[in-house]
DNA sequence: CTCCTACTGCACCGGGAGTGCAGTTTTGCC
DNA sequence: GGCAAAACTGCACTCCCGGTGCAGTAGGAG
């Protein structure tokens, strides 16, 4: 499994991808991927049927880097802490520091490009754009029902909505990074949801002071 | 000043930012603008030299009216209550309202459109954007400053990042919504947000039991 | 030796960005 | 009413891009 290819879908994969998220898909043409790759435009045909199937492709596998990140993430967390609390508080502070860490700042969420870019593509790929979130919100929500079946909220709040809340302030933390140029905002928006989620979640004995 | 000219230029950045809103900037074509306000080509380069001027006077456009929005919605919260931190709890709660009422969602925003085809402009356009997230932020800082000096936080947090966790739910909200068609999602974060300003700046005294 | 994969090269179409220029209608103002 | 400026129209043309069609080829696997 280990780079037997270095392949040219690969390749254009990258170079799109790359593209897309800094001037948008339907800024980003083919002859610009192809020039990129050294490779013919018939070459590029030879892998993509057109622009929407390179699309599918793109997102396709960005969701799925994205989902190993996170399932690695906060299992690795699981492994730090039992408790179901702790342990999304310390998979929230990796996920922050994993973000601080990029060296040109977060590149930018494909999901997020696609969303506003929703008219240019087949049923196939919104649909999967979709799912993409309600992924994300089922696997948060698993995670904070298990929170409050052990730790009763301090406000009124719904889990489902909290949930969203993860996947919020990741692509706003993406977008006002980007807009401004600077990446840490991204990683200190981590770090305010899961300050929001100590101050609903964890029993008042455990915060005496406003120790950390 | 009552609608004096349903003047042409407004119109063609209706009609463009409604598309640049759905498809992004570089896949909507000027073709397109002109077919739909039935207008000659060289019409629309008598009131746009290109299309990042273009891309200058829609982005314009839109950061003054949401400026007024914001001047607007949080002028009135003041007036309904007094205190720093009620004032602003109520100005989310209005904002949270507001975004409901939309009936097809909000449409979207054009400085997270634009941070994504930032590739697209030139450094005027860019410069402009990056300053409308400052504002944003300068604006909420005043705020939460004024609040922060009544009501001491009940967790350490930089006061500035919070200040642009307002922009980042806000964000964050619309591309979610969009992302999944579901409107409610924004006014939704926007009442988490209220949840988490409450947590940390309200007296303990004033939230006996769950009481909202 | 042959089949398959992964391409190259060329020619072509339609559409979009943008330019240039000449001419026309509409509007505001004296 | 007259006149100039503003707000356009129409046409012709350039270059770039998405996409198609078709013919051909280099290299590895059986």
């Amino acid at each position: 499994m280990a780079q037997t290819k270095p392949s040219t879908r690969e390749r254009l994969l990258d170079i799109a991808e790359a593209g897309v998220l800094a001037k948008g898909f339907g800024a980003t043409s083919i002859e610009e991927i192809i020039a990129e790759a050294g490779i013919s435009k018939n070459g590029f045909f030879y892998h993509f049927r057109d622009k929407n199937e390179l699309a599918r492709a793109l997102l396709q596998r960005y969701l799925d880097t994205e989902e190993a990140l996170l399932d690695d993430v906060f299992s690795r967390a699981r492994e730090l802490h039992g408790d179901p609390l702790h342990s999304f508080l310390i998979g929230l502070k990796l996920l922050s520091e994993m973000m601080a860490d990029l060296p040109n700042g977060h590149p930018g969420c494909l999901v997020a490009t696609f969303t506003y870019s929703e008219r240019m593509f087949d049923r196939d790929v919104r649909e999967l754009n979709r799912n993409a979130v309600l992924i994300w919100r089922a696997r948060f929500l698993k995670m904070l029902e298990e929170i409050a079946s052990i730790y009763p909220p301090r406000d009124h709040v719904d889990l489902r909505s909290l949930a969203d809340m993860i996947s919020n302030t990741v692509e706003g933390g993406i977008v006002l990074s980007k807009a401004i140029g600077q990446p840490q905002i991204l990683s200190e928006q981590l770090l305010l949801l899961r300050s929001y989620v100590r101050l609903l979640f964890e029993p008042a004995e455990a915060r005496t002071a406003l120790a950390s």
